[in-house]
DNA sequence: GGGGATAGGTCATTTTTGTTGACTATTTAC
DNA sequence: GTAAATAGTCAACAAAAATGACCTATCCCC
């Protein structure tokens, strides 16, 4: 075996300075962010292993549920994923009579999509842990704070052009 | 093919009103942590693809980065993903002269693991396109609302005994 | 000093989530 | 009537992570 196949042939030094305020890095809201939403996922996941179904599906049902009537392609849009990705999940949960499809009423080439009231039973119970967990780390926020909580995770997004 | 094999055999009614302010849940704060955290580890993605790496191996430099000479149980209870999961990662880096192992001074079972310097310079890399994005989320915010951003990420981890 | 517990590594298999490419059916629009 | 758009489907593939089963080295304690 080799000793090295990285970017520095000769013998790495290791290093143990902690990394902490170096440069004009933030690592302290990295690293905030990356535990807050570790465990801000983990509450809808134990209830959806229980059903079999996964994040995908969990990320399917709210968005219907957020904006009935919205067609497979805005789906693709928000979740970023391929049609086929999305034919699965959709089609699991459209089998399992968590959602539904109509044939557009102008355009009956789309398929609109809706939950049914097992679909919105399914997504409230997801989102409730969650709400709850936000509740909390909001505990003895003023409403500035969390005015400024939500401009802060807008802020956060991609500012593209089509959106 | 049969009609349905979901939690209701009748024919579903398909929900038409879009679920907002129903009851107590906190769709919009659910929805902005989704879209934000998505965009946010967008980024370092982008790098990392081109070295052949992926998000799993981007937490591990950070947090060797971060706690140098933490042990592999460490991580293994940071990251919340089990031991060969972490062992494939951790090998490609070690390989790869991002990170080194050295056996432990007092107990010598343990691999206490230490960033390269080429291990450092990719933590940087990775971390400074998300600084920007965080610090361009805080344009115009007031230090209180600053120091409430970091409260309301912090109080969204769990709270467990162990920790 | 022998035995069980601890820290770590490894091998094989599976699940989840997503990808690419190719092809079909229906419907709309020009 | 033909081309474009919307959706569905089949097949192969890939990455991330999980599970289960072992193996090695070392430490701790009696």
């Amino acid at each position: 075996m080799s000793r090295q196949t990285g970017p520095k042939a000769g013998k790495p030094e290791p290093l143990a300075t902690p990394m902490e305020d170096t440069e004009t890095i933030d690592f302290e809201i990295i690293e905030l962010f990356f535990f807050a939403y570790r465990d801000f996922v983990s509450d809808p996941d134990a209830i959806l292993e229980k059903s079999g179904f996964g994040r995908a599906h969990h990320r399917v049902v709210h968005f219907v549920n957020r904006n009935p009537g919205m067609t497979v392609a805005d789906l693709l849009d928000t979740l970023k994923i391929t049609k086929q990705s999305l034919a699965r999940v959709l089609k699991q949960l459209i089998d399992s009579g968590y959602i539904r499809q109509v044939a557009g009423p102008e355009d009956r080439r789309q398929r609109k999509l809706y939950p049914t009231k097992s679909g919105r039973e399914l997504a409230l119970a997801l989102a409730e842990p969650q709400s709850r967990r936000i509740e909390r780390a909001f505990e003895g926020a003023s409403a500035q704070v969390r005015e400024g909580v939500k401009a802060f995770l807008g802020g956060m997004r991609d500012r593209k052009k089509a959106d």
